[in-house]
DNA sequence: GTGAAAGCGCTAACAT
DNA sequence: ATGTTAGCGCTTTCAC
């Protein structure tokens, strides 16, 4: 890889150790005092018509916004918070980028706090067994909230927030100790469940599931409500891999799978993207025709899922309806924010992927 | 869709007006003052043994550091921001957080500055004409750095920046005038010209073009260079239609190009997102045979494009190498940081979609 | 409605 | 090596 430059001046300097490398730094940024004397007012004045509600006449007002405008004035969050105790900002870590679930989420959380004026401070805590570490970081610059993602907390800093009143809102993973925090999930159980009927129902007979990490609680509802169902119905547990996630994982517990004899017929993997890897692997490698002669079902309901390339039936993991839910308690519900486990259902998307009658 | 409530003691309790609100706060965070008097010493030694390489002896140092911890104590950021004029906090605003790209460049970046001990604010501007208002929130939390992906600002906060000595680093977007900040793109016009190249030698003759979004750089750049070396090669302009990046658009845009007559014998993307499209369009709905029949081209590599179901020939995007240049930018070449044009080169990737010879 | 003054939690200069 | 002091930029009493 080569990598071109292109112009620019280069005025030589020197690195500041340890912080972020900054332009020298020709002005600081205006303060309120500055605008204040621009204004011929005291800064309190100042302070006073930056804040909605403010006890100000309304030509002062003016007269400060004036001032602030033409020197580019802006309050520092920094020494509000510092009054407040309150920072405005919420902090999420997010255990697993890679997933573009999370990614999503994060993407709508952060137009949802943009839209109340909140802002996100993101910390990606990828390959770290714990999120302690980040979380520790994020408490640092006091953010109002904790909204973790595929991440697990110690007790010592749940406890320590709950001192402290900072909210904790997990995401897609329930609290290992019940009433710990605030958790919203979707309601997986269910989904599991309707997948399971569904197959059978389509005639699915030998069934076959791929877990993903079988650490996750995520994985672990699917697929124990999933044999649950069959069980109910007198089916044989089905026959079992891991793909932890990860394509590369599915592939291969996928040709494990489909190389069994009797061969399953139809598999039900612990998430859409894993589904993706089983249908490839089933059509392209095995020859086989997806719905009619193997059965393949995911859940999520992600983007490509809907693409005819998979036409893959599917659960709808509800992540906007999560997502508004989770503002909701951060932005509005007080009352419960310590201990309520909110499940939200997403809805069975039958497609092409398990249908037995054609292709 | 149904919500589901379970467990959970219920507060009775007032919501804060306009900001996140919080649970009861029963105890304020601890305060280095706290922790002085409980180690039994002055408050500046309490900041001196936070303060790696102050001048504190060991045994004082390691007191402080016991009765912090006993009483979890953690320093305060916006404190400490507020004196050094440096906030640690990198603000990121994403003009397309549904573009796979950004949220993939957002996962590398959040992962690169934690390693560095900083942080990243993240603001969606979806939607908005202009990022301005998302980075003027954030320039009030006086971040040290602005990264933009797929985003605009005006001159006149690009001139406020400047003078405040805010570095502006935007991503795969090239300044709109040269040298107002440093940017960090693709060698997009080379991957280009790989691509026509390749559809030429491959016998393609009769091209298509996709657009992404008129208006972005990136979609002219791909297709000027494209045009280009047809041009000096004596092959007519291609037809063209526009995708907007977007999935609908490019089904719409295909299959207003494969009813053409003649058709197209092969189709670029500007991005591989909208190829996925092309591809399917093709041939579930026209029973094509993709490659042998109509040839399909993408531009970013991402994931799904080496899947077997798209086999995707296209040009990557180096997006951990691109992070990483904004990163040591961002870090260590404060010499650099204004009018830097960096443009890294990417591998163009022939694949199954424009092979000739076969399918 | 407005200004003066106190202070949020910390760092940095200055003493000692 | 340590304590004292003066702010960083703002919000919030408290007078007027």
């Amino acid at each position: 890889m080569k990598i071109g430059i292109a112009g620019g001046t280069c005025l030589l300097q020197v690195k500041p150790y340890g912080s972020i490398a900054r332009m020298p730094k020709r002005t600081s940024p205006p303060s309120a005092h500055d605008v204040a004397r621009l204004a011929g007012v005291s800064q309190a004045a100042v302070s006073r018509a930056f804040t909605a509600g403010a006890s100000i006449a309304k030509d002062t007002k003016e007269k400060v916004l004036r001032a602030a405008n033409s020197i580019g004035y802006r309050p520092n969050l920094h020494a509000r918070s510092l009054i407040k105790g309150e920072s405005g900002i919420a902090g999420t870590v997010i255990g697993s980028p890679r997933n573009a679930i999370f990614m999503a989420a994060l993407g709508a959380l952060s137009k949802g706090l943009s839209r109340a004026g909140k802002h996100l401070l993101v910390s990606s805590a990828e390959g770290y067994p714990t999120g302690d570490e980040h979380i520790k970081d994020l408490l640092n610059y006091r953010v109002d909230a904790l909204l973790l993602m595929a991440t697990s907390i110690s007790s010592k800093l749940i406890e320590q927030c709950r001192h402290e009143g900072i909210p904790i809102i997990s995401f897609n993973r329930g609290p290992r100790k019940a009433n710990a925090f605030a958790s919203v999930t979707s309601n997986d159980r269910v989904g599991a469940r309707q997948i399971a009927a569904h197959l059978l129902q389509q005639g699915y007979r030998r069934l076959g599931f791929i877990a993903g990490d079988p650490e996750s609680s995520v994985s672990r509802e699917r697929e124990s409500s999933f044999i649950a169902y069959l069980k109910s119905h007198g089916i044989p547990a089905p026959v079992r891999d891991i793909g932890y996630f990860r394509r590369e994982g599915a592939l291969q517990a996928t040709r494990n799978l489909l190389s069994r004899k009797p061969r399953p017929d139809a598999i039900f993997c612990a998430n859409d993207y894993m589904a993706f890897a089983a249908i490839e692997v089933a059509r392209y490698e095995f020859g086989l025709k997806i719905g009619r002669e193997i059965g393949i079902a995911g859940f999520d309901d992600i983007r490509e899922s809907s693409w005819p390339s998979f036409d893959l039936t599917t659960y709808s993991l509800p992540i906007e309806a999560m997502i508004e839910k989770a503002l909701s308690i951060l932005l509005t519900e007080p009352s419960y924010k310590n201990s309520l486990h909110t499940i939200v259902d997403g809805e069975f998307r039958p497609r092409g992927s398990t249908r037995r009658s054609g292709d």
